[in-house]
DNA sequence: TCGTATTGCTTCGAATTCGAAGCAGTAAGG
DNA sequence: CCTTACTGCTTCGAATTCGAAGCAATACGA
């Protein structure tokens, strides 16, 4: 509670790098998924993850969970991506109100298309810069971090400390 | 040149986490922002930027490459921090196409309102959950990256293994 | 069983984002 | 000096994003 009012170097030379890399990075893979399969990043990640789901589906509140995204944006893409016949939708079995989305051959086929590309762009950004200690550093730390991220809701992150805004609108 | 067609556990691993960390770490940022200043990241970024330079201001131009961004996306961003008075928009002295933005006092109060929360949230995710030397090991191989890519220009990323598309719209 | 709350998803409107095109002002070549 | 290219920024239109509100199906308490 009676922390310093500032960062040291350290901590705020890992936040920077952090954002920084993680937005260099996002860029240029969101470049090549365009180039090659003409997918945004979150399209990706949705057939990416349907791929991964042994029967090629899964419901929308499932995907939403794992790609941080707004329902409504997660509806939006699906969408678009049923248009390019590259998932299929249709109500769940079990619970009328859910949807139950599927990947299709079409959307296999995109995702072949852009997957050397992706990893050939993580391995020139991110594994061959660094050497195998420091790679599986970066992955320990990070996994780390995503667990005790996941662990607290973020709701209760800053809950207090709250200053009374200087000068807001209106 | 003959690498295997995928990345293994810890490549993937470190991909994933850092997408993932990286994500949450900016949506919590994100909304402390808005909360305590009615703040989006992006103008966050602007007038932290502009209160670190010397005379509190700085070119259009020398902003945007500090801040991964369009160059409409930052017009758009200094109109709005404008409008709300927390920064002025001048036309440069020596070279009339440019436009120097400089940080009033109110946007030098928001800041200051802003800080502490921000600081908050950044020690509690980041900071908080890592030893010492974890965090050291984290800005370390972060910063290493970060020159890595800043080195090479983003375009050269993936040059080659682009695959033809296999069912592109139209 | 009925009434109410909750869940899962979609629709709607507003805000933000980007790229392409446009518009000065500046530099370079003759 | 004039023409041409380039630089710095803005405007424009289209696409994407989010939160709030809405709708249907399900779960729960009496």
């Amino acid at each position: 509670m009676d922390q310093p009012a500032s960062l040291d170097p350290t901590e705020l030379g890992a936040y920077f790098a952090l954002i920084e890399v993680s937005s260099l990075l996002r860029h240029t893979v969101e470049q090549q998924l365009k180039d090659d399969g003409d997918l945004s990043y979150v399209q990706f990640q949705l057939l990416a993850r349907l791929g991964d789901s042994p029967d090629g589906s899964s419901r929308m509140t499932d995907l939403a969970d794992g790609v941080v995204y707004s329902r409504s944006g997660l509806t939006y893409q699906a969408q678009l991506l049923e248009r390019r016949g590259l998932v299929t939708r249709v109500p769940g079995r079990d619970d009328e109100r859910s949807v139950t989305v599927t990947l299709t051959d079409a959307g296999r086929g995109v995702l072949a298309d852009v997957f050397p590309g992706h990893i050939a762009v993580v391995r020139a950004l991110l594994v061959d810069p660094l050497s195998r200690d420091e790679l599986q550093s970066l992955a320990g730390v990070l996994g780390q971090l995503r667990d005790s991220m996941r662990a607290s809701p973020p709701r209760s992150a800053a809950p207090r400390l709250r200053t009374p805004p200087h000068a807001r609108g209106s």
